[in-house]
DNA sequence: TGCTTTGTTCGATTTTTATCGAACAATATG
DNA sequence: CATATTGTTCGATAAAAATCGAACAAAGCA
């Protein structure tokens, strides 16, 4: 599998990462990873199909929110936090902190 | 008219604040409301039809970004800052500071 | 009362997103 | 090579949101 592209943190735009943001599969990714730093798809996935999965994880790498690194057959995810932080200061800390 | 009702501030939700947010036309509004404080209806309508922006003023109410008061025949509209602050930290100002 | 202003509600579309099974691709391992 | 593992892609469907004209409602004013 070829690597994923990711947009530049100079491009990322604030309402595509906030519907990234507003879907519950996909804060519950996003809390997960900024819990525990970085996971494969599979030890994400809930109930949902991969297929549902996939597709979330297509929504939240083409807005910037989070990186997928490649390694053997699993797909490594983690959040693009310096970046988000230095685009649109304090919008993750607040999404992370959020009760 | 009857006055509005408004969410309770515990009981605001992130997604739907979230989803709220993530619209042009509503983040438009919502800033705008950032610089001015209140505003009614009729001076935050750009182009779009009457009956669209009071959809999207709807979903911003609903969601308890902002709060509408009635004045004669006016809608007077504000954003719910300090409650939002409450039980988003950092959120609103992220949103409003963002580029 | 009749007219104007401000905004809502209704109803019908259209557009956008989500969902998920099935087939596929890439890597690793026996 | 055969098989398992991990995740993507495709395609069809369903669900959710946005759009907007037309009719309506409330308030103010001549």
């Amino acid at each position: 599998m070829a690597a994923y592209d990711h947009p530049d943190s100079a491009t990322f735009e604030l309402i595509p990462v906030l519907r990234a943001l507003a879907d519950p599969a996909r804060l519950e990714i996003v809390r997960h990873l900024g819990r525990v730093g970085e996971a494969n798809c599979a030890t994400l996935i809930g109930t949902r199909p991969k297929s549902s999965m996939s597709h979330h994880f297509q929504v939240l790498r083409e807005s910037g929110v989070l990186r997928t690194r490649i390694e053997g057959v699993q797909h490594r995810n983690s959040l693009r936090l310096e970046e988000l932080d230095a685009r649109f200061p304090g919008l993750m800390a607040a999404i992370l902190n959020a009760a």
